[in-house]
DNA sequence: TCTGAAAAATTACACTTGTAATCTTTAAGA
DNA sequence: TCTTAAAGATTACAAGTGTAATTTTTCAGA
């Protein structure tokens, strides 16, 4: 866990898919996420920098260095974060903030394979041996 | 599954809340979903008449009779389908689309009880069963 | 030092959403 | 039948979003 209940910002459909581009590479000019995002999408340039400017608006965004006339931009919150964010919104839209229907809706409709179905198994038997014997102290 | 591959509209925020009013209590005039919501949000009558013919407009809403000068609504879409609709769509924009990484995710910060843990766990267990045995013909 | 290209800032514009207010129609009772 | 209250329809309006175009600033080279 990367921080206990950040606060991270509304962060909008088109704007995840350029923040994930910080995510990937750090910190990055707006030349390199449009760069990045050239080969991914169709958007047109001066979206992408419209789309980093309301993110630097929103805070979501800090200036990490000015190179010339170039800013070089730095996510100020943490993937895990805002997926968590956006996990709990979701949740709580959709299922009354409940992850059992939720996953249950899933099985119900037959969108989860065998592979995945075990891998989920995988996953929360770590996650039980966990519960189990709490975590140690790194002290 | 009600309707495999079902086409559902887009439903908001607000109107989420609205349209699950009509799941519970099956067919209904804007005066019944406006009495029910009276006790659940402060909502003005005339903003929950606006999501209903929003949502009469977008196709999730169907008139089912009229009152004298008063409709009856129904839904055209099932909870279920639109449950799973919301699920796709949050897990492809903040999760590539799958679902392990979102439940990892969710593992990871800690916002997982022992008892829920242990709840997935037999949903898994018996999603899985079925997969072993697949499910018989009703004829 | 002046100029032009590149970066940034400002402006644009339609659609959705939240949240109603106002205008119009209609049914039911006086 | 006429009136009026209650439904419904139309209109409103700001914030957020997708998707840029236009305008302004500024660095780097001629």
């Amino acid at each position: 866990m990367s921080n206990p209940n950040p606060t991270v910002p509304q962060i909008s459909d088109a704007e995840w898919t350029v923040m994930r581009v910080f995510w990937d590479r750090g910190d990055s000019s707006t030349g390199d996420v449009i760069d990045a995002l050239q080969s991914r999408t169709d958007w047109n340039p001066k979206t992408v920098q419209t789309l980093i400017r309301r993110l630097h608006k929103k805070g979501a965004l800090e200036v990490a260095a000015k190179n010339g006339r170039e800013f070089v931009y730095r996510p100020t919150v943490a993937e895990n974060d805002c997926e968590h964010a956006a996990s709990q919104s979701f949740l709580g839209r959709v299922f009354d903030g409940k992850l059992t229907p939720f996953l249950a809706n899933f099985v119900e409709n037959e969108a989860v394979s065998k592979e995945e179905i075990d891998e989920l198994r995988r996953l929360l038997d770590r996650a039980a041996a966990d519960h189990q014997e709490p975590e140690e102290q790194a002290s």
